[in-house]
DNA sequence: TAAAGGATTTTCT
DNA sequence: GAAAATCCTTTAC
């Protein structure tokens, strides 16, 4: 197992860690066992400027952790139902963070299946809610550091030859069945108040 | 393959 | 009270 990702690695411009964060290893140790994959989508989320960030809304008991040290882990609970793991960026005080969107599975894979319930073992951490069940990861997990924890990020072998970064309001669903491609970040997706696009409707 | 709608509860207005 | 950084099933083409 690769050494896991430095906190330094987190305290950079956002958009350069959800890029770098490609081809790392998400693992996460639960009692149930191990579960880990390769990040092969990613989202980033700028801060307080950003109207698709949760930050937007400012600092309230639920963005806290978006407001915590780099290379922390922030976890919130969405659609009544669903839990999404991000990695926190930048210094204290700067509410950043990167979405993990989807892995391939590499380890604890019966693990996974035992957690996701009959589905085809291509969706099985194919989505930002999915992978937090493959994985086990729940708001129990918010605030954690993501070195030396139940939940780690280590640096990974090779960047993976289908991936997609995605930015703010450049969603691109279904990652894994897509080709490699970077998504720059668009100046005018920064400083235009926003709706986030349906993910659906999107670009493709 | 795509579009539409329901599930379910926290959060903020 | 409405929307939400989603997922799954059903229905339509």
């Amino acid at each position: 197992m690769a050494a896991a990702l430095a906190a330094s690695f987190y305290d950079r411009r956002t958009e350069r860690v959800a890029r770098d964060l490609l081809g790392a290893i998400l693992r996460c140790v639960t009692p149930e066992g191990v579960a880990a994959g390769r990040i092969v989508e990613t989202e980033a989320y700028l801060g307080e400027h950003d109207a698709a960030c949760h930050a937007a809304a400012g600092r309230t008991a639920r963005t806290e952790g978006l407001y915590g040290e780099p290379g922390t882990a922030y976890v919130y609970f969405t659609y009544g139902m669903h839990w999404c793991a991000n990695a926190v960026t930048r210094r204290a005080g700067l509410p950043s963070a990167v979405l993990i969107r989807a892995l391939e599975p590499l380890e604890g894979i019966a693990l996974m299946r035992e957690r996701r319930g009959p589905v085809r073992d291509r969706d099985l951490a194919n989505g930002p809610a999915k992978l937090c069940e493959a994985l086990g990861i729940t708001g129990a997990l918010n605030g954690v550091p993501l070195r030396r924890s139940p939940l780690t990020i280590h640096h990974g072998t090779a960047v993976p030859d289908r991936a997609v970064a995605v930015t703010p309001r450049i969603g691109i669903s279904k990652a894994v069945d897509r080709p490699l491609r970077w998504v720059d970040i668009r100046s005018d997706c920064l400083s235009r108040p926003h709706r986030p696009t349906p993910r659906s409707r999107t670009s493709r």
